[in-house]
DNA sequence: AATAAAATTTAGGCAAATCTAAAAATAAAT
DNA sequence: ATTTATTTTTAGATTTGCCTAAATTTTATT
């Protein structure tokens, strides 16, 4: 089957959200995809008519087994864009997104796997998210936020909590990046703010929404 | 100002057609996008809406200064992305048009201006056509057809006439691509087909309709 | 349980891009 | 100069994807 990039753009959207909470609702499409409710009722029913998504009205909608694989090919696809954006074409990872989202339409099964080996087959992309392999297998990495870190025990950063450039260009400010080590130091209970220690650094502070948004592995 | 994927794909091909015709038809446009003329009627109002070209109704189409600029814009993306496909993920020259097809209407110009740098600023893409810079200038390379070179006198191929898979796959066979060297040893007046000679090997024979697509310069 | 608020769907419309069939204009042939 | 053939345009529909405004349904609050 083939599909319109608006098609792509809804599924994708539709697995993005369903992760972090199972049954998704006309509203919150609408506000992640930048569009009106009505408009979402509409895609939502041809959806359902293409068989990829359980859709029952006033109750929200979920992927079904064939949603997530469209699903997951097109993450494949923008992940491994995103890649070589950066690897390859020197772009900053809070630069890559929006182009990623338009290569991501490009319909050529033997496009992305030549880039994937082209590409050395990166398991993960430049915001630390896994790249799923051509069957839509993906590792799931057990990270935490940041802010769960219990003090002086080392870390990774491993991911971020999204993309956008007012997320990424505080951390790149902060000289924090995807590999980057660190170590809470303090908590200040009045903000739950947290004073970490990067590598050779004078301590740096960060707020609690920031700190949620960093996602670490302990070494 | 920006365009749909069926604008650009007007535009290009009207630029395309303009390089043989001067004036372009209304049926050569249908032909030429595989649609019906009832259907280009409508894109050509439309574009002349947007001030693209100049549009005399039943008397055919040609791109204005404006046009000619936004066509050469998506020549180029679509021929840096050829020489990406075919040098950097091994693609052969026959299968890399219909993907470029897609890419090239990937909006990002920072996007090519750095895929140009990592490509090595190419001159020229794999079917030896000229890439054109960000500007719009393109060098134009003084060849002949094959079928108009004198005998025994030495040639490079430099281009060919068109890019079907039919055409390109049959060069393959006969082992000649853009910079082969090869010389005319005989003429067969009987169907004006050419006994060529490339290095080393024994005299093939190219039909006369082969020869016309073959573009070569005498070195 | 009744009412108010919030979420969602329906109804009706619009623009882009396509199509078929009919009408009109141009070009070619007698 | 007519008639015929070809090309092109117009008229009217269709599909996709979006919108606003109104109606409906569900959820929350008194
Ligand atoms: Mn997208
Ligand atoms: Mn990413
Ligand atoms: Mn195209
Ligand atoms: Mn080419």
């Amino acid at each position: 089957m083939n599909f319109s990039i608006a098609e792509e753009n809804y599924i994708k959207a539709i697995w993005h959200l369903q992760q972090a909470d199972n049954n998704v609702t006309t509203n919150e499409l609408a506000a992640e995809l930048q569009t009106k409710p009505a408009s979402v009722t509409d895609m939502l029913k041809r959806l359902k008519e293409k068989k990829l998504l359980n859709y029952q009205p006033y109750y929200g909608v979920k992927l079904n087994a064939d949603g997530k694989k469209v699903a997951l090919s097109i993450i494949r696809k923008h992940r491994l864009w995103e890649f070589f954006l950066v690897e390859k074409l020197k772009f900053n990872w809070d630069e890559v997104h929006a182009i990623a989202e338009e290569l991501e339409h490009v319909s050529s099964n033997e496009l992305i796997k030549r880039l994937d080996d082209f590409l050395g087959n990166p398991r993960f992309d430049p915001h630390g998210d896994p790249i799923p392999d051509g069957s839509g297998k993906m590792e799931t990495l057990n990270q935490i936020s940041l802010h769960e870190l219990k003090e002086n025990i080392s870390a990774t950063v491993t991911g971020v909590g999204d993309q956008t450039s007012s997320l990424l260009e505080l951390l790149n400010k902060k000289n924090i990046s995807i590999g980057t080590k660190l170590e809470i130091k303090q908590r200040n209970s009045f903000d739950a703010s947290v004073e970490i220690k990067l590598r050779n650094q004078p301590l740096i502070t960060l707020s609690e929404q920031l700190a949620k948004k960093i996602f670490v592995k302990t070494v």
